[in-house]
DNA sequence: AAATCGTATTGATGTGGATCAAAGGGCTCC
DNA sequence: GGAGCCCTTTGATCCACATCAATACGATTT
């Protein structure tokens, strides 16, 4: 038989002001008067199956996106095939923004897991923004941000050797993992040998051997996708210590 | 004898409803009565010299800059000395929005020439957008455009050879040329063969050397800085047909 | 008009990562 | 729980771009 527990206690359960991600989310900063109505504006919760798209270049932009669950990433994809990983997104990001300057969306955002969404109609938070100054600027600060972390990956793709890339994006995942609440030292990788190439400029077979090799030097431990970072401090060694 | 005329009549006369740049600012889409709103934040402008920086690195974000004159190189510099040249900006652009996520910049904004910028408070900005709806939404398409023009440098750099860089690169001055009323064919370059090198990720001999070869091929004409575009769609072929 | 210095071109050689190739390991899906 | 397939690792070779080096050009200064 099946529940009747109503709808609105499911609801309840996934708002806003009950979400353990709100310090990292667009939440952030807002009091819990408005973090209310930010709830009221999020509409709908969507579940991304792996390998599914939650969206596709091209398609109407409408919505940005809150990652409740799971994890994605972003690719520009060219006409004549070759493809480019832009990033790779973990709960509390925001996915969508590439949608705001055409009114359609500049990349395909794919579920690297099985995941779940928040669905924040873009309209309806320029409108709710427009009262909410807090949540106005916290708006605009993730965009910035993700300006910024652009910059970064243009400094990695501009001038690093493929070992600092690596490197660099190993820190990267340790640091996101450990906001979250996770270790800093273990994790699991969601995605392919073929994307984190991809995102770092890089074929697949030298993404294997750089890990071989920081295995050898006792830097990390893996297995397949599972990481345990061994020496941090050499790991950011790596990055700082270029002999140009 | 210097010239009696009062400061006002200058004012005016560089006021964004007057400005022949407003449909490519932050203006646009905007009505008279708005765009008046908009000249009273505008609160000042700031000449910045050829070489000179118009904000460093971890100087405090208070402002972004729109483009009145000249034009803009911004990089990013690692400690161990290495740096990107992040982007190239024209009349019309909008400097400085990597400063909103941390109250402090986290590049470098350096003239290539001789140049003028209005400099716009960011709070009052914010406080403006609050008000007027059409400016909130302009805003937020130009950081957007922001983050799909990274996204296809990305593309560039994490999976293009050298000449389909260089060929990416010309197009895309031409198209901006272009909008901006100049010729899409001819233009002259404020940067230095070091500088595209850095944006594109190559050495600065490789530019030089990709210019030569577009040269012998009757693709442009190369004179130091100056570029004649002979052969645009040839440009694009370079672009598309890559036999992978 | 000569001197200077930053910028650009071109040539010769070196190398990091791509490409080609093959085999082993672990998921996923019946 | 087994079959198939995708993913990963590792080795051998190749090549695009970096590096090193020398010269030439052009703008600015004196």
């Amino acid at each position: 038989m099946k529940s009747v527990v109503p709808v609105t206690v499911v609801e309840i359960k996934t708002a806003c002001s009950q979400c353990n991600l709100r310090e990292l989310c667009l939440p952030f900063g807002l009091d819990p008067g408005e973090v209310n109505q930010l709830d009221e504006l999020v509409g709908s919760r969507r579940k991304i199956k792996r390998q599914q798209h939650l969206y596709r270049s091209g398609d109407p932009f409408e919505a940005i996106y809150a990652i409740r669950a799971g994890s994605f990433k972003t690719d520009v994809i060219l006409e004549d095939g070759r493809d480019q990983v832009t990033g790779f997104q973990m709960t509390g990001e925001v996915l969508g923004l590439d949608g705001i300057s055409s009114e359609e969306h500049s990349c395909n955002a794919i579920a690297l897991e099985d995941s779940e969404v928040c669905v924040i109609p873009f309209g309806r938070l320029e409108e709710l923004s427009r009262q909410v100054e807090s949540l106005q600027h916290q708006f605009h600060k993730i965009m910035s941000r993700e300006i910024v972390r652009d910059h970064g990956v243009m400094m990695l793709l501009g001038s690093m050797r493929a070992e600092e890339r690596l490197a660099a994006f190993l820190l990267n995942m340790s640091q996101r993992f450990t906001v979250r609440g996770f270790s800093p030292s273990e994790f699991h990788l969601r995605m392919t040998r073929d994307e984190i190439g991809s995102y770092l400029g890089l074929k697949l077979e030298t993404v294997s051997r750089a890990f071989s090799r920081f295995q050898e030097e006792g830097l990390v431990a893996v297995q397949q996708k599972h990481i345990r970072i061994l020496d941090t401090p050499g790991l950011k060694r790596i990055l700082n210590h270029h002999t140009a």
